[in-house]
DNA sequence: GCGACAG
DNA sequence: ATCTTGTCGC
């Protein structure tokens, strides 16, 4: 991993044409893993949580927390090389392996084309969707419904979708990470959505890991 | 050169 | 992300 701006910057540009546009044939993910971290102030202690949900019931099926630290600071753009190590440790100590991972970020809509979704996919090798909470792109405010959405644009591209995942709520930034196409993603991102703004793969690992930053204090 | 900039 | 009380509404 590296461990300067720089470099990080240079291993993104050598990994982004790895991500694969498509999603593997027949692709119909049942087990669906959301990840995410929280932080212990600024010391750069960390807890990272993998929560795998099954898409059809959205019940939880198995999770993962583990602790751990960085020593990446937090720079818009670089997100992978501050969370991903903790990441992929708790995406090992599941006893599942999920048919799709969700990540609270960006996939493509990114100023590189290589968000920490596609960062994860592609390391893992499985398939991964970006959901962000703030973009990073400009759109224009989809219709009020549900399942309304408007194109993310970045440098004048398409690189990812403003989704409305409840009516009248603020949308969410959908991107591709990995082996992944925008509709699969869209759809799949509102499958996942149950009566929340995020989805309930994000919601669970959230959840997990606040849980255990409590625990830790 | 300056500002903006996922979590 | 995190620091933080009360408050409006279903």
């Amino acid at each position: 991993m590296p461990d300067t701006a720089e470099d990080a910057i240079a291993d993104q540009l050598r990994l982004a044409p790895s991500v694969l546009r498509e999603p593997p044939p027949g692709f119909a993910p049942r087990v669906a893993a959301g990840l995410d971290v929280a932080y212990l102030g600024e010391t750069g202690r960390l807890v990272a949580a993998a929560a795998c949900v099954d898409v059809e019931t959205g019940e939880l099926v198995d999770a993962a927390v583990v602790a751990g630290h960085t020593d990446f600071p937090y720079v818009p753009g670089l997100f992978a090389y501050r969370e991903l190590p903790s990441l992929r440790a708790a995406l090992s100590a599941l006893t599942t392996t999920p048919d799709v991972l969700v990540c609270d970020g960006q996939g493509l809509a990114h100023p590189r084309r290589f968000g920490l979704a596609c960062h994860a996919g592609v390391v893992t090798g499985l398939p991964a969707i970006g959901v962000g909470k703030t973009p990073m792109g400009r759109y224009d405010p989809p219709a009020p419904a549900r399942g309304s959405w408007t194109p993310l644009i970045d440098d004048g591209e398409e690189v990812g979708r403003a989704l409305r995942t409840q009516d009248g709520v603020k949308p969410v930034f959908v991107s591709i990470g990995h082996r992944m196409d925008i509709d699969t993603a869209t759809a799949l991102v509102l499958r996942l959505c149950r009566g929340y703004r995020q989805p309930e793969t994000t919601r669970a690992a959230d959840r997990l890991c606040r849980q255990a930053l409590r625990d830790l204090r």
